[in-house]
DNA sequence: CTTTGTGAAATTATTCACAGCA
DNA sequence: TGCTGTGAATAATTTCACAAAG
């Protein structure tokens, strides 16, 4: 279960177009975004009504559990017939709060932190990238796709300037807690973590850890014991 | 719980120094790449034992957790004092394959596989990424961090001639299954998936997923709900 | 007849709490 | 006394199965 709701931080939220439950499982948010991802896959193939087991299949779930799934957040499948995908697609992004814009900026212009501000699929409608921050004075300065490095001591200035409410961070692990205390104090809501290692943000901001090496163990794990299958993202 | 256990493929797998339990929570497996930084960490800064609770702590989690997790794989601890850092790091990298050499290939030299290539957390001892693969013409040949792409012919016998065991994904969504496909086929037994999209992979491999995407958005949920705190690795 | 929505059952994971050992 | 190891209790999640809707 998500961790509870508390007052708010930095740039205030838009209002949701509905209500959301009080008690939403974590599993069903992180499925959201595969099913939103699936549904336009849909939409786009021309079909106007997905059923839950389609919905499912494509991603290695049960009909029951999309069901259920949906079902936390309201009605939204006619019996007989499916969901519609254009609706479902819209109440979705609404959902994961994909109608509102989000700005985020990167610390760390090493390899993973370049990366990710080239990385197409980071910028869609609602996400952007406006800046990226760097300690290294060999670095500040020099260009990535469309952006200068800018010093860590601009970070409070754009962060007001350019409502950023998403901090990345992509700096070494033995870096990365001050990183995140500086972006915190600079006023985002959230940390995306690249870095190695567990943030300690006592309750001010909301945290998700990327984590290479614990996937890749978690591999190694999986074909030492000659496993196979998927794990991960869809099956909790 | 883990996918049921399967005759193996690719190249074969060293023995393991003890025998694994027949049923292990996923869930633990995922910590125990976490317990293991954490007890690096506790053996660097000289200390020869560690608590539950001090393990634990450090990744916001309850002592009891920490030895439940352990308890599944045997007995390590001694009551009244803790865990001997030393010999459990040992016994962790035992269990998670780490004494065994991995090596792994990219394919797919645009921004994400030209970092994680130059990412130097992914060069462990046991670690070793030997090759990245790259269809585009304009792009094999060039030089990445003491690599050269390599066409994607090129991966069946370099797959054989240097053991290769994991391959990286690091290609558009587009390719990715077709790229997993020719990885099976070259014969990896474990797939490290960074394209967003579910892979197809009959029960012939292991494969992890790692998705930005949906990392970013299930954050931008948290945040628009005004959630605080770490979701993620550690807590389920 | 098909498929949703959802209680009820089953499974899986976490937390509690304490006996037993050092 | 302090801490591990672990059953027992609780909580969370998934799966089942079926009534109701189209």
């Amino acid at each position: 279960m998500l961790p509870q709701r508390e007052e708010m931080h930095g740039p205030s939220t838009m209002p949701r177009a509905m209500p959301l439950p009080d008690k939403i499982p974590e599993p069903a948010v992180r499925r959201l975004s595969l099913y939103l991802r699936e549904l336009r896959a849909a939409h786009e193939s021309g079909k106007a009504t997905i059923l839950s087991t389609e919905l499912g299949s494509a991603l290695g779930l049960a009909g029951a559990q999309v069901r259920k799934d949906l079902g936390v957040f309201g009605q939204f499948g006619q019996a007989g017939v499916g969901y519609p995908t254009q609706a479902l697609i819209a109440r979705l992004r609404n959902i994961l709060g994909k109608e509102q814009q989000w700005n985020a900026c990167i610390v760390g212009a090493g390899n993973i932190g370049r990366a990710l501000l080239s990385y197409n699929r980071f910028r869609g409608d609602d996400f952007d990238i406006v800046a990226i921050f760097d300690q290294n004075p060999a670095v500040i300065g020099t260009r990535v796709a469309d952006h200068r490095v800018r010093p860590l001591e601009d970070l409070p200035a754009l962060v007001r300037e350019r409502t950023i409410r998403i901090g990345i961070v992509a700096v070494p692990a033995e870096a990365a807690q001050e990183t995140a205390v500086r972006l915190i104090d600079a006023g985002v809501a959230g940390i995306l973590n690249f870095a190695p290692r567990r943030l300690d943000v006592a309750d001010r901001v909301s945290v998700v850890n990327v984590d290479f090496t614990v996937a890749l163990e978690q591999l190694a794990f999986q074909v030492s014991l000659g496993l196979t299958g998927t794990i991960g993202d869809a099956k909790k």
